[in-house]
DNA sequence: TTGAAAGCGCTAACAT
DNA sequence: ATGTTAGCGCTTTCAA
């Protein structure tokens, strides 16, 4: 551009100083200045240069955001909840996919701290002892969202994914004491676990019967699920259920059993988890385990503008609430 | 942190400029020098201040991207496509959403350039005047990803929506001489006016039935893909065939026709478009127009960094090849 | 209410 | 091959 604050005091006949207390809204200016000031502001077409402020205040008003995919429905949701806080305290969001590789979540940390980020937002699959002190050594506040650290040292937002996954598998033995299917998935290896240990508890509270064959280790995509009925379909005894940890594999498993004749729900109930747009999208409907992405989003956000302007925080760890949203897939 | 060059130039026993040097790769540095930098650098744990870098420079190796939603797939894919290729060009991508909003768009753009990105990819539902007039004013490159300026005055990557839609209609029209509905939606206005001209030229072209009634107007929504299915089905003279402008909408008009007990597509054939992950993950699978996002976004990115570098342009106007991927709700 | 001036941490001539 | 020295455009004491 060129036009400085500097060109805007001359213009003014006011000091820098002064043109700097109004672009920052500073009430200790007289309100004939102020005019003054804006209009010369306007007449020059004047953009104040945030680098120059962030050097100058240390400050940038951008906040890191590492995702594991920004092209996965999950991911996109929750990123657009962050987004649409940040855009509401007038923050900026610097985005960057991880595939939830380490060494590329550690390296983005290093570029988005270099770049003067003022919070950081972590979605990824597990949470090491070296992130923790990675994150610790940042001196900039750090949330997880929809990312569980067992230590329970960082800030976070999740729902409870072991009690989640719990309540559906008993909502499925309401009507059915046989054999219930899992299909797992690599993708949030620590959130995963959880998952498969509300699912084999609940089966051992109601004296169900589980054994290894009844889980299924999917990747995460829509395939994977059409594999993972395959599978099913091939055992002995066949599941009368089956629960996965993703809408988009349920759709798989759904679609798998009906291709080979199998009737759903009447002859295998499938719920999926998450409650994405997917779950309407197909037939018969999708029973889904509801976890609000958008809000963990919004609330993580929420949560960083809190600690950055230091306001006061009452539980860093945020368990938002869950619940089965019931469609047609079940009985 | 606190650790600047400056304290790395002095316990290495340099000048702040050679330290620079060494950050920034430049070859005019003795070996020897170097690695007392370095060493320095290590034992102090210096991390370069991009924001004071970029003060300097004038350059923030950072780029800004307008997206009207990247919680819609479509979008996000795309943005993956741009992030891959920023992320191997050391840019970082500072993202936001306008939902298509002009006033936002223009918002979004001036907050961008005040954080001095280096140049702009752009993704909106229509050029105006004003537009191209505030891009020009940038002055940084600014490209329009999967977005038409009919004045072809700004660098851009499409593919050719006319054609492709006709094609699609052409290939309908050969083993169905009915009639053939097409499903609209307002996002992307001008996008979305290219495909319905190809429509109705192909039409014409083969001399079959047109009139306003087989233009429904959805609103991009699985719903109103079923709300499609209902009108159409409520037509005097039902068409035989369904096209519509997204693939998500296409699941909508598959599903609605279904829950009436119509038969996909022995009573109705059905074309999406954007070939996006969605067509698989229905039954019948879902023909579709395959417009290849993430390449738009990847191709849009490189084109900016070559912008930025200087490097040689062929051509400022990219169309990609689109191509229709048969599947099963298509004869 | 306003101004003067010292940085913020780095790059980029220009010297040497 | 290395050092000196202006800035980059703004914020922020400190004074007035």
């Amino acid at each position: 551009m060129g036009v400085t604050i500097y060109d805007v005091a001359k213009k003014a006949n006011v000091s820098m100083a002064t043109v700097s207390r109004v672009i920052n809204g500073n009430t200790n200016v007289k309100p004939t200045t102020r005019q003054k000031v804006l209009d010369a502001i306007n007449e020059l077409g004047f953009r104040p240069n945030a680098v120059a402020r962030g050097l100058a205040s240390r400050k940038t008003t951008s906040v890191g955001v590492i995702i594991p995919d920004i092209s996965n429905l999950f991911f996109a949701e929750l990123a657009r909840g962050i987004e649409d806080i940040a855009s509401m305290y007038k923050y900026h969001i610097i985005l960057s996919s991880s595939d939830q590789q380490k060494n590329k979540e550690l390296d983005l940390l290093d570029n988005m701290l270099e770049k003067q980020v003022d919070g950081v937002i972590f979605m990824g699959s597990s949470v090491t002892d070296e992130h923790i002190e990675v994150f610790k050594r940042a001196n900039v506040p750090v949330i997880l969202a929809a990312t569980v650290d067992e230590s329970q040292s960082l800030a976070s937002v999740n729902i409870d994914y072991y009690q989640a996954m719990k309540e559906a598998v008993q909502f499925l033995a309401e009507h059915n004491d046989e054999v219930i299917g899992f299909v797992t998935s690599p993708l949030n290896a620590t959130i995963n676990e959880m998952k498969r240990q509300g699912y084999e508890d609940a089966l051992s509270d109601k004296g169900l019967n589980f054994n290894q064959d009844l889980i299924y280790a999917g990747d995460d995509s829509y395939n994977s699920g059409i594999e993972a009925a395959n599978y099913f379909l091939s055992l002995q005894k066949r599941p009368k259920a089956i629960i996965t940890s993703s809408d988009e594999m349920a759709l798989g498993v759904i679609h798998g059993a009906q291709d080979q004749g199998v009737k759903i729900p009447e002859e295998i109930e499938v719920i999926g988890f998450d409650n994405t747009r997917l779950a309407n999208m197909v037939r018969p409907t999708l029973t889904s385990v509801l976890q609000p992405m958008y809000d963990i989003g919004a609330v993580s956000m929420r949560l960083l503008t809190k600690l950055l302007r230091g306001e006061e925080i009452e539980q860093e760890q945020v368990t938002l609430p869950h619940r089965i949203v019931e469609r047609d897939s079940t009985k």
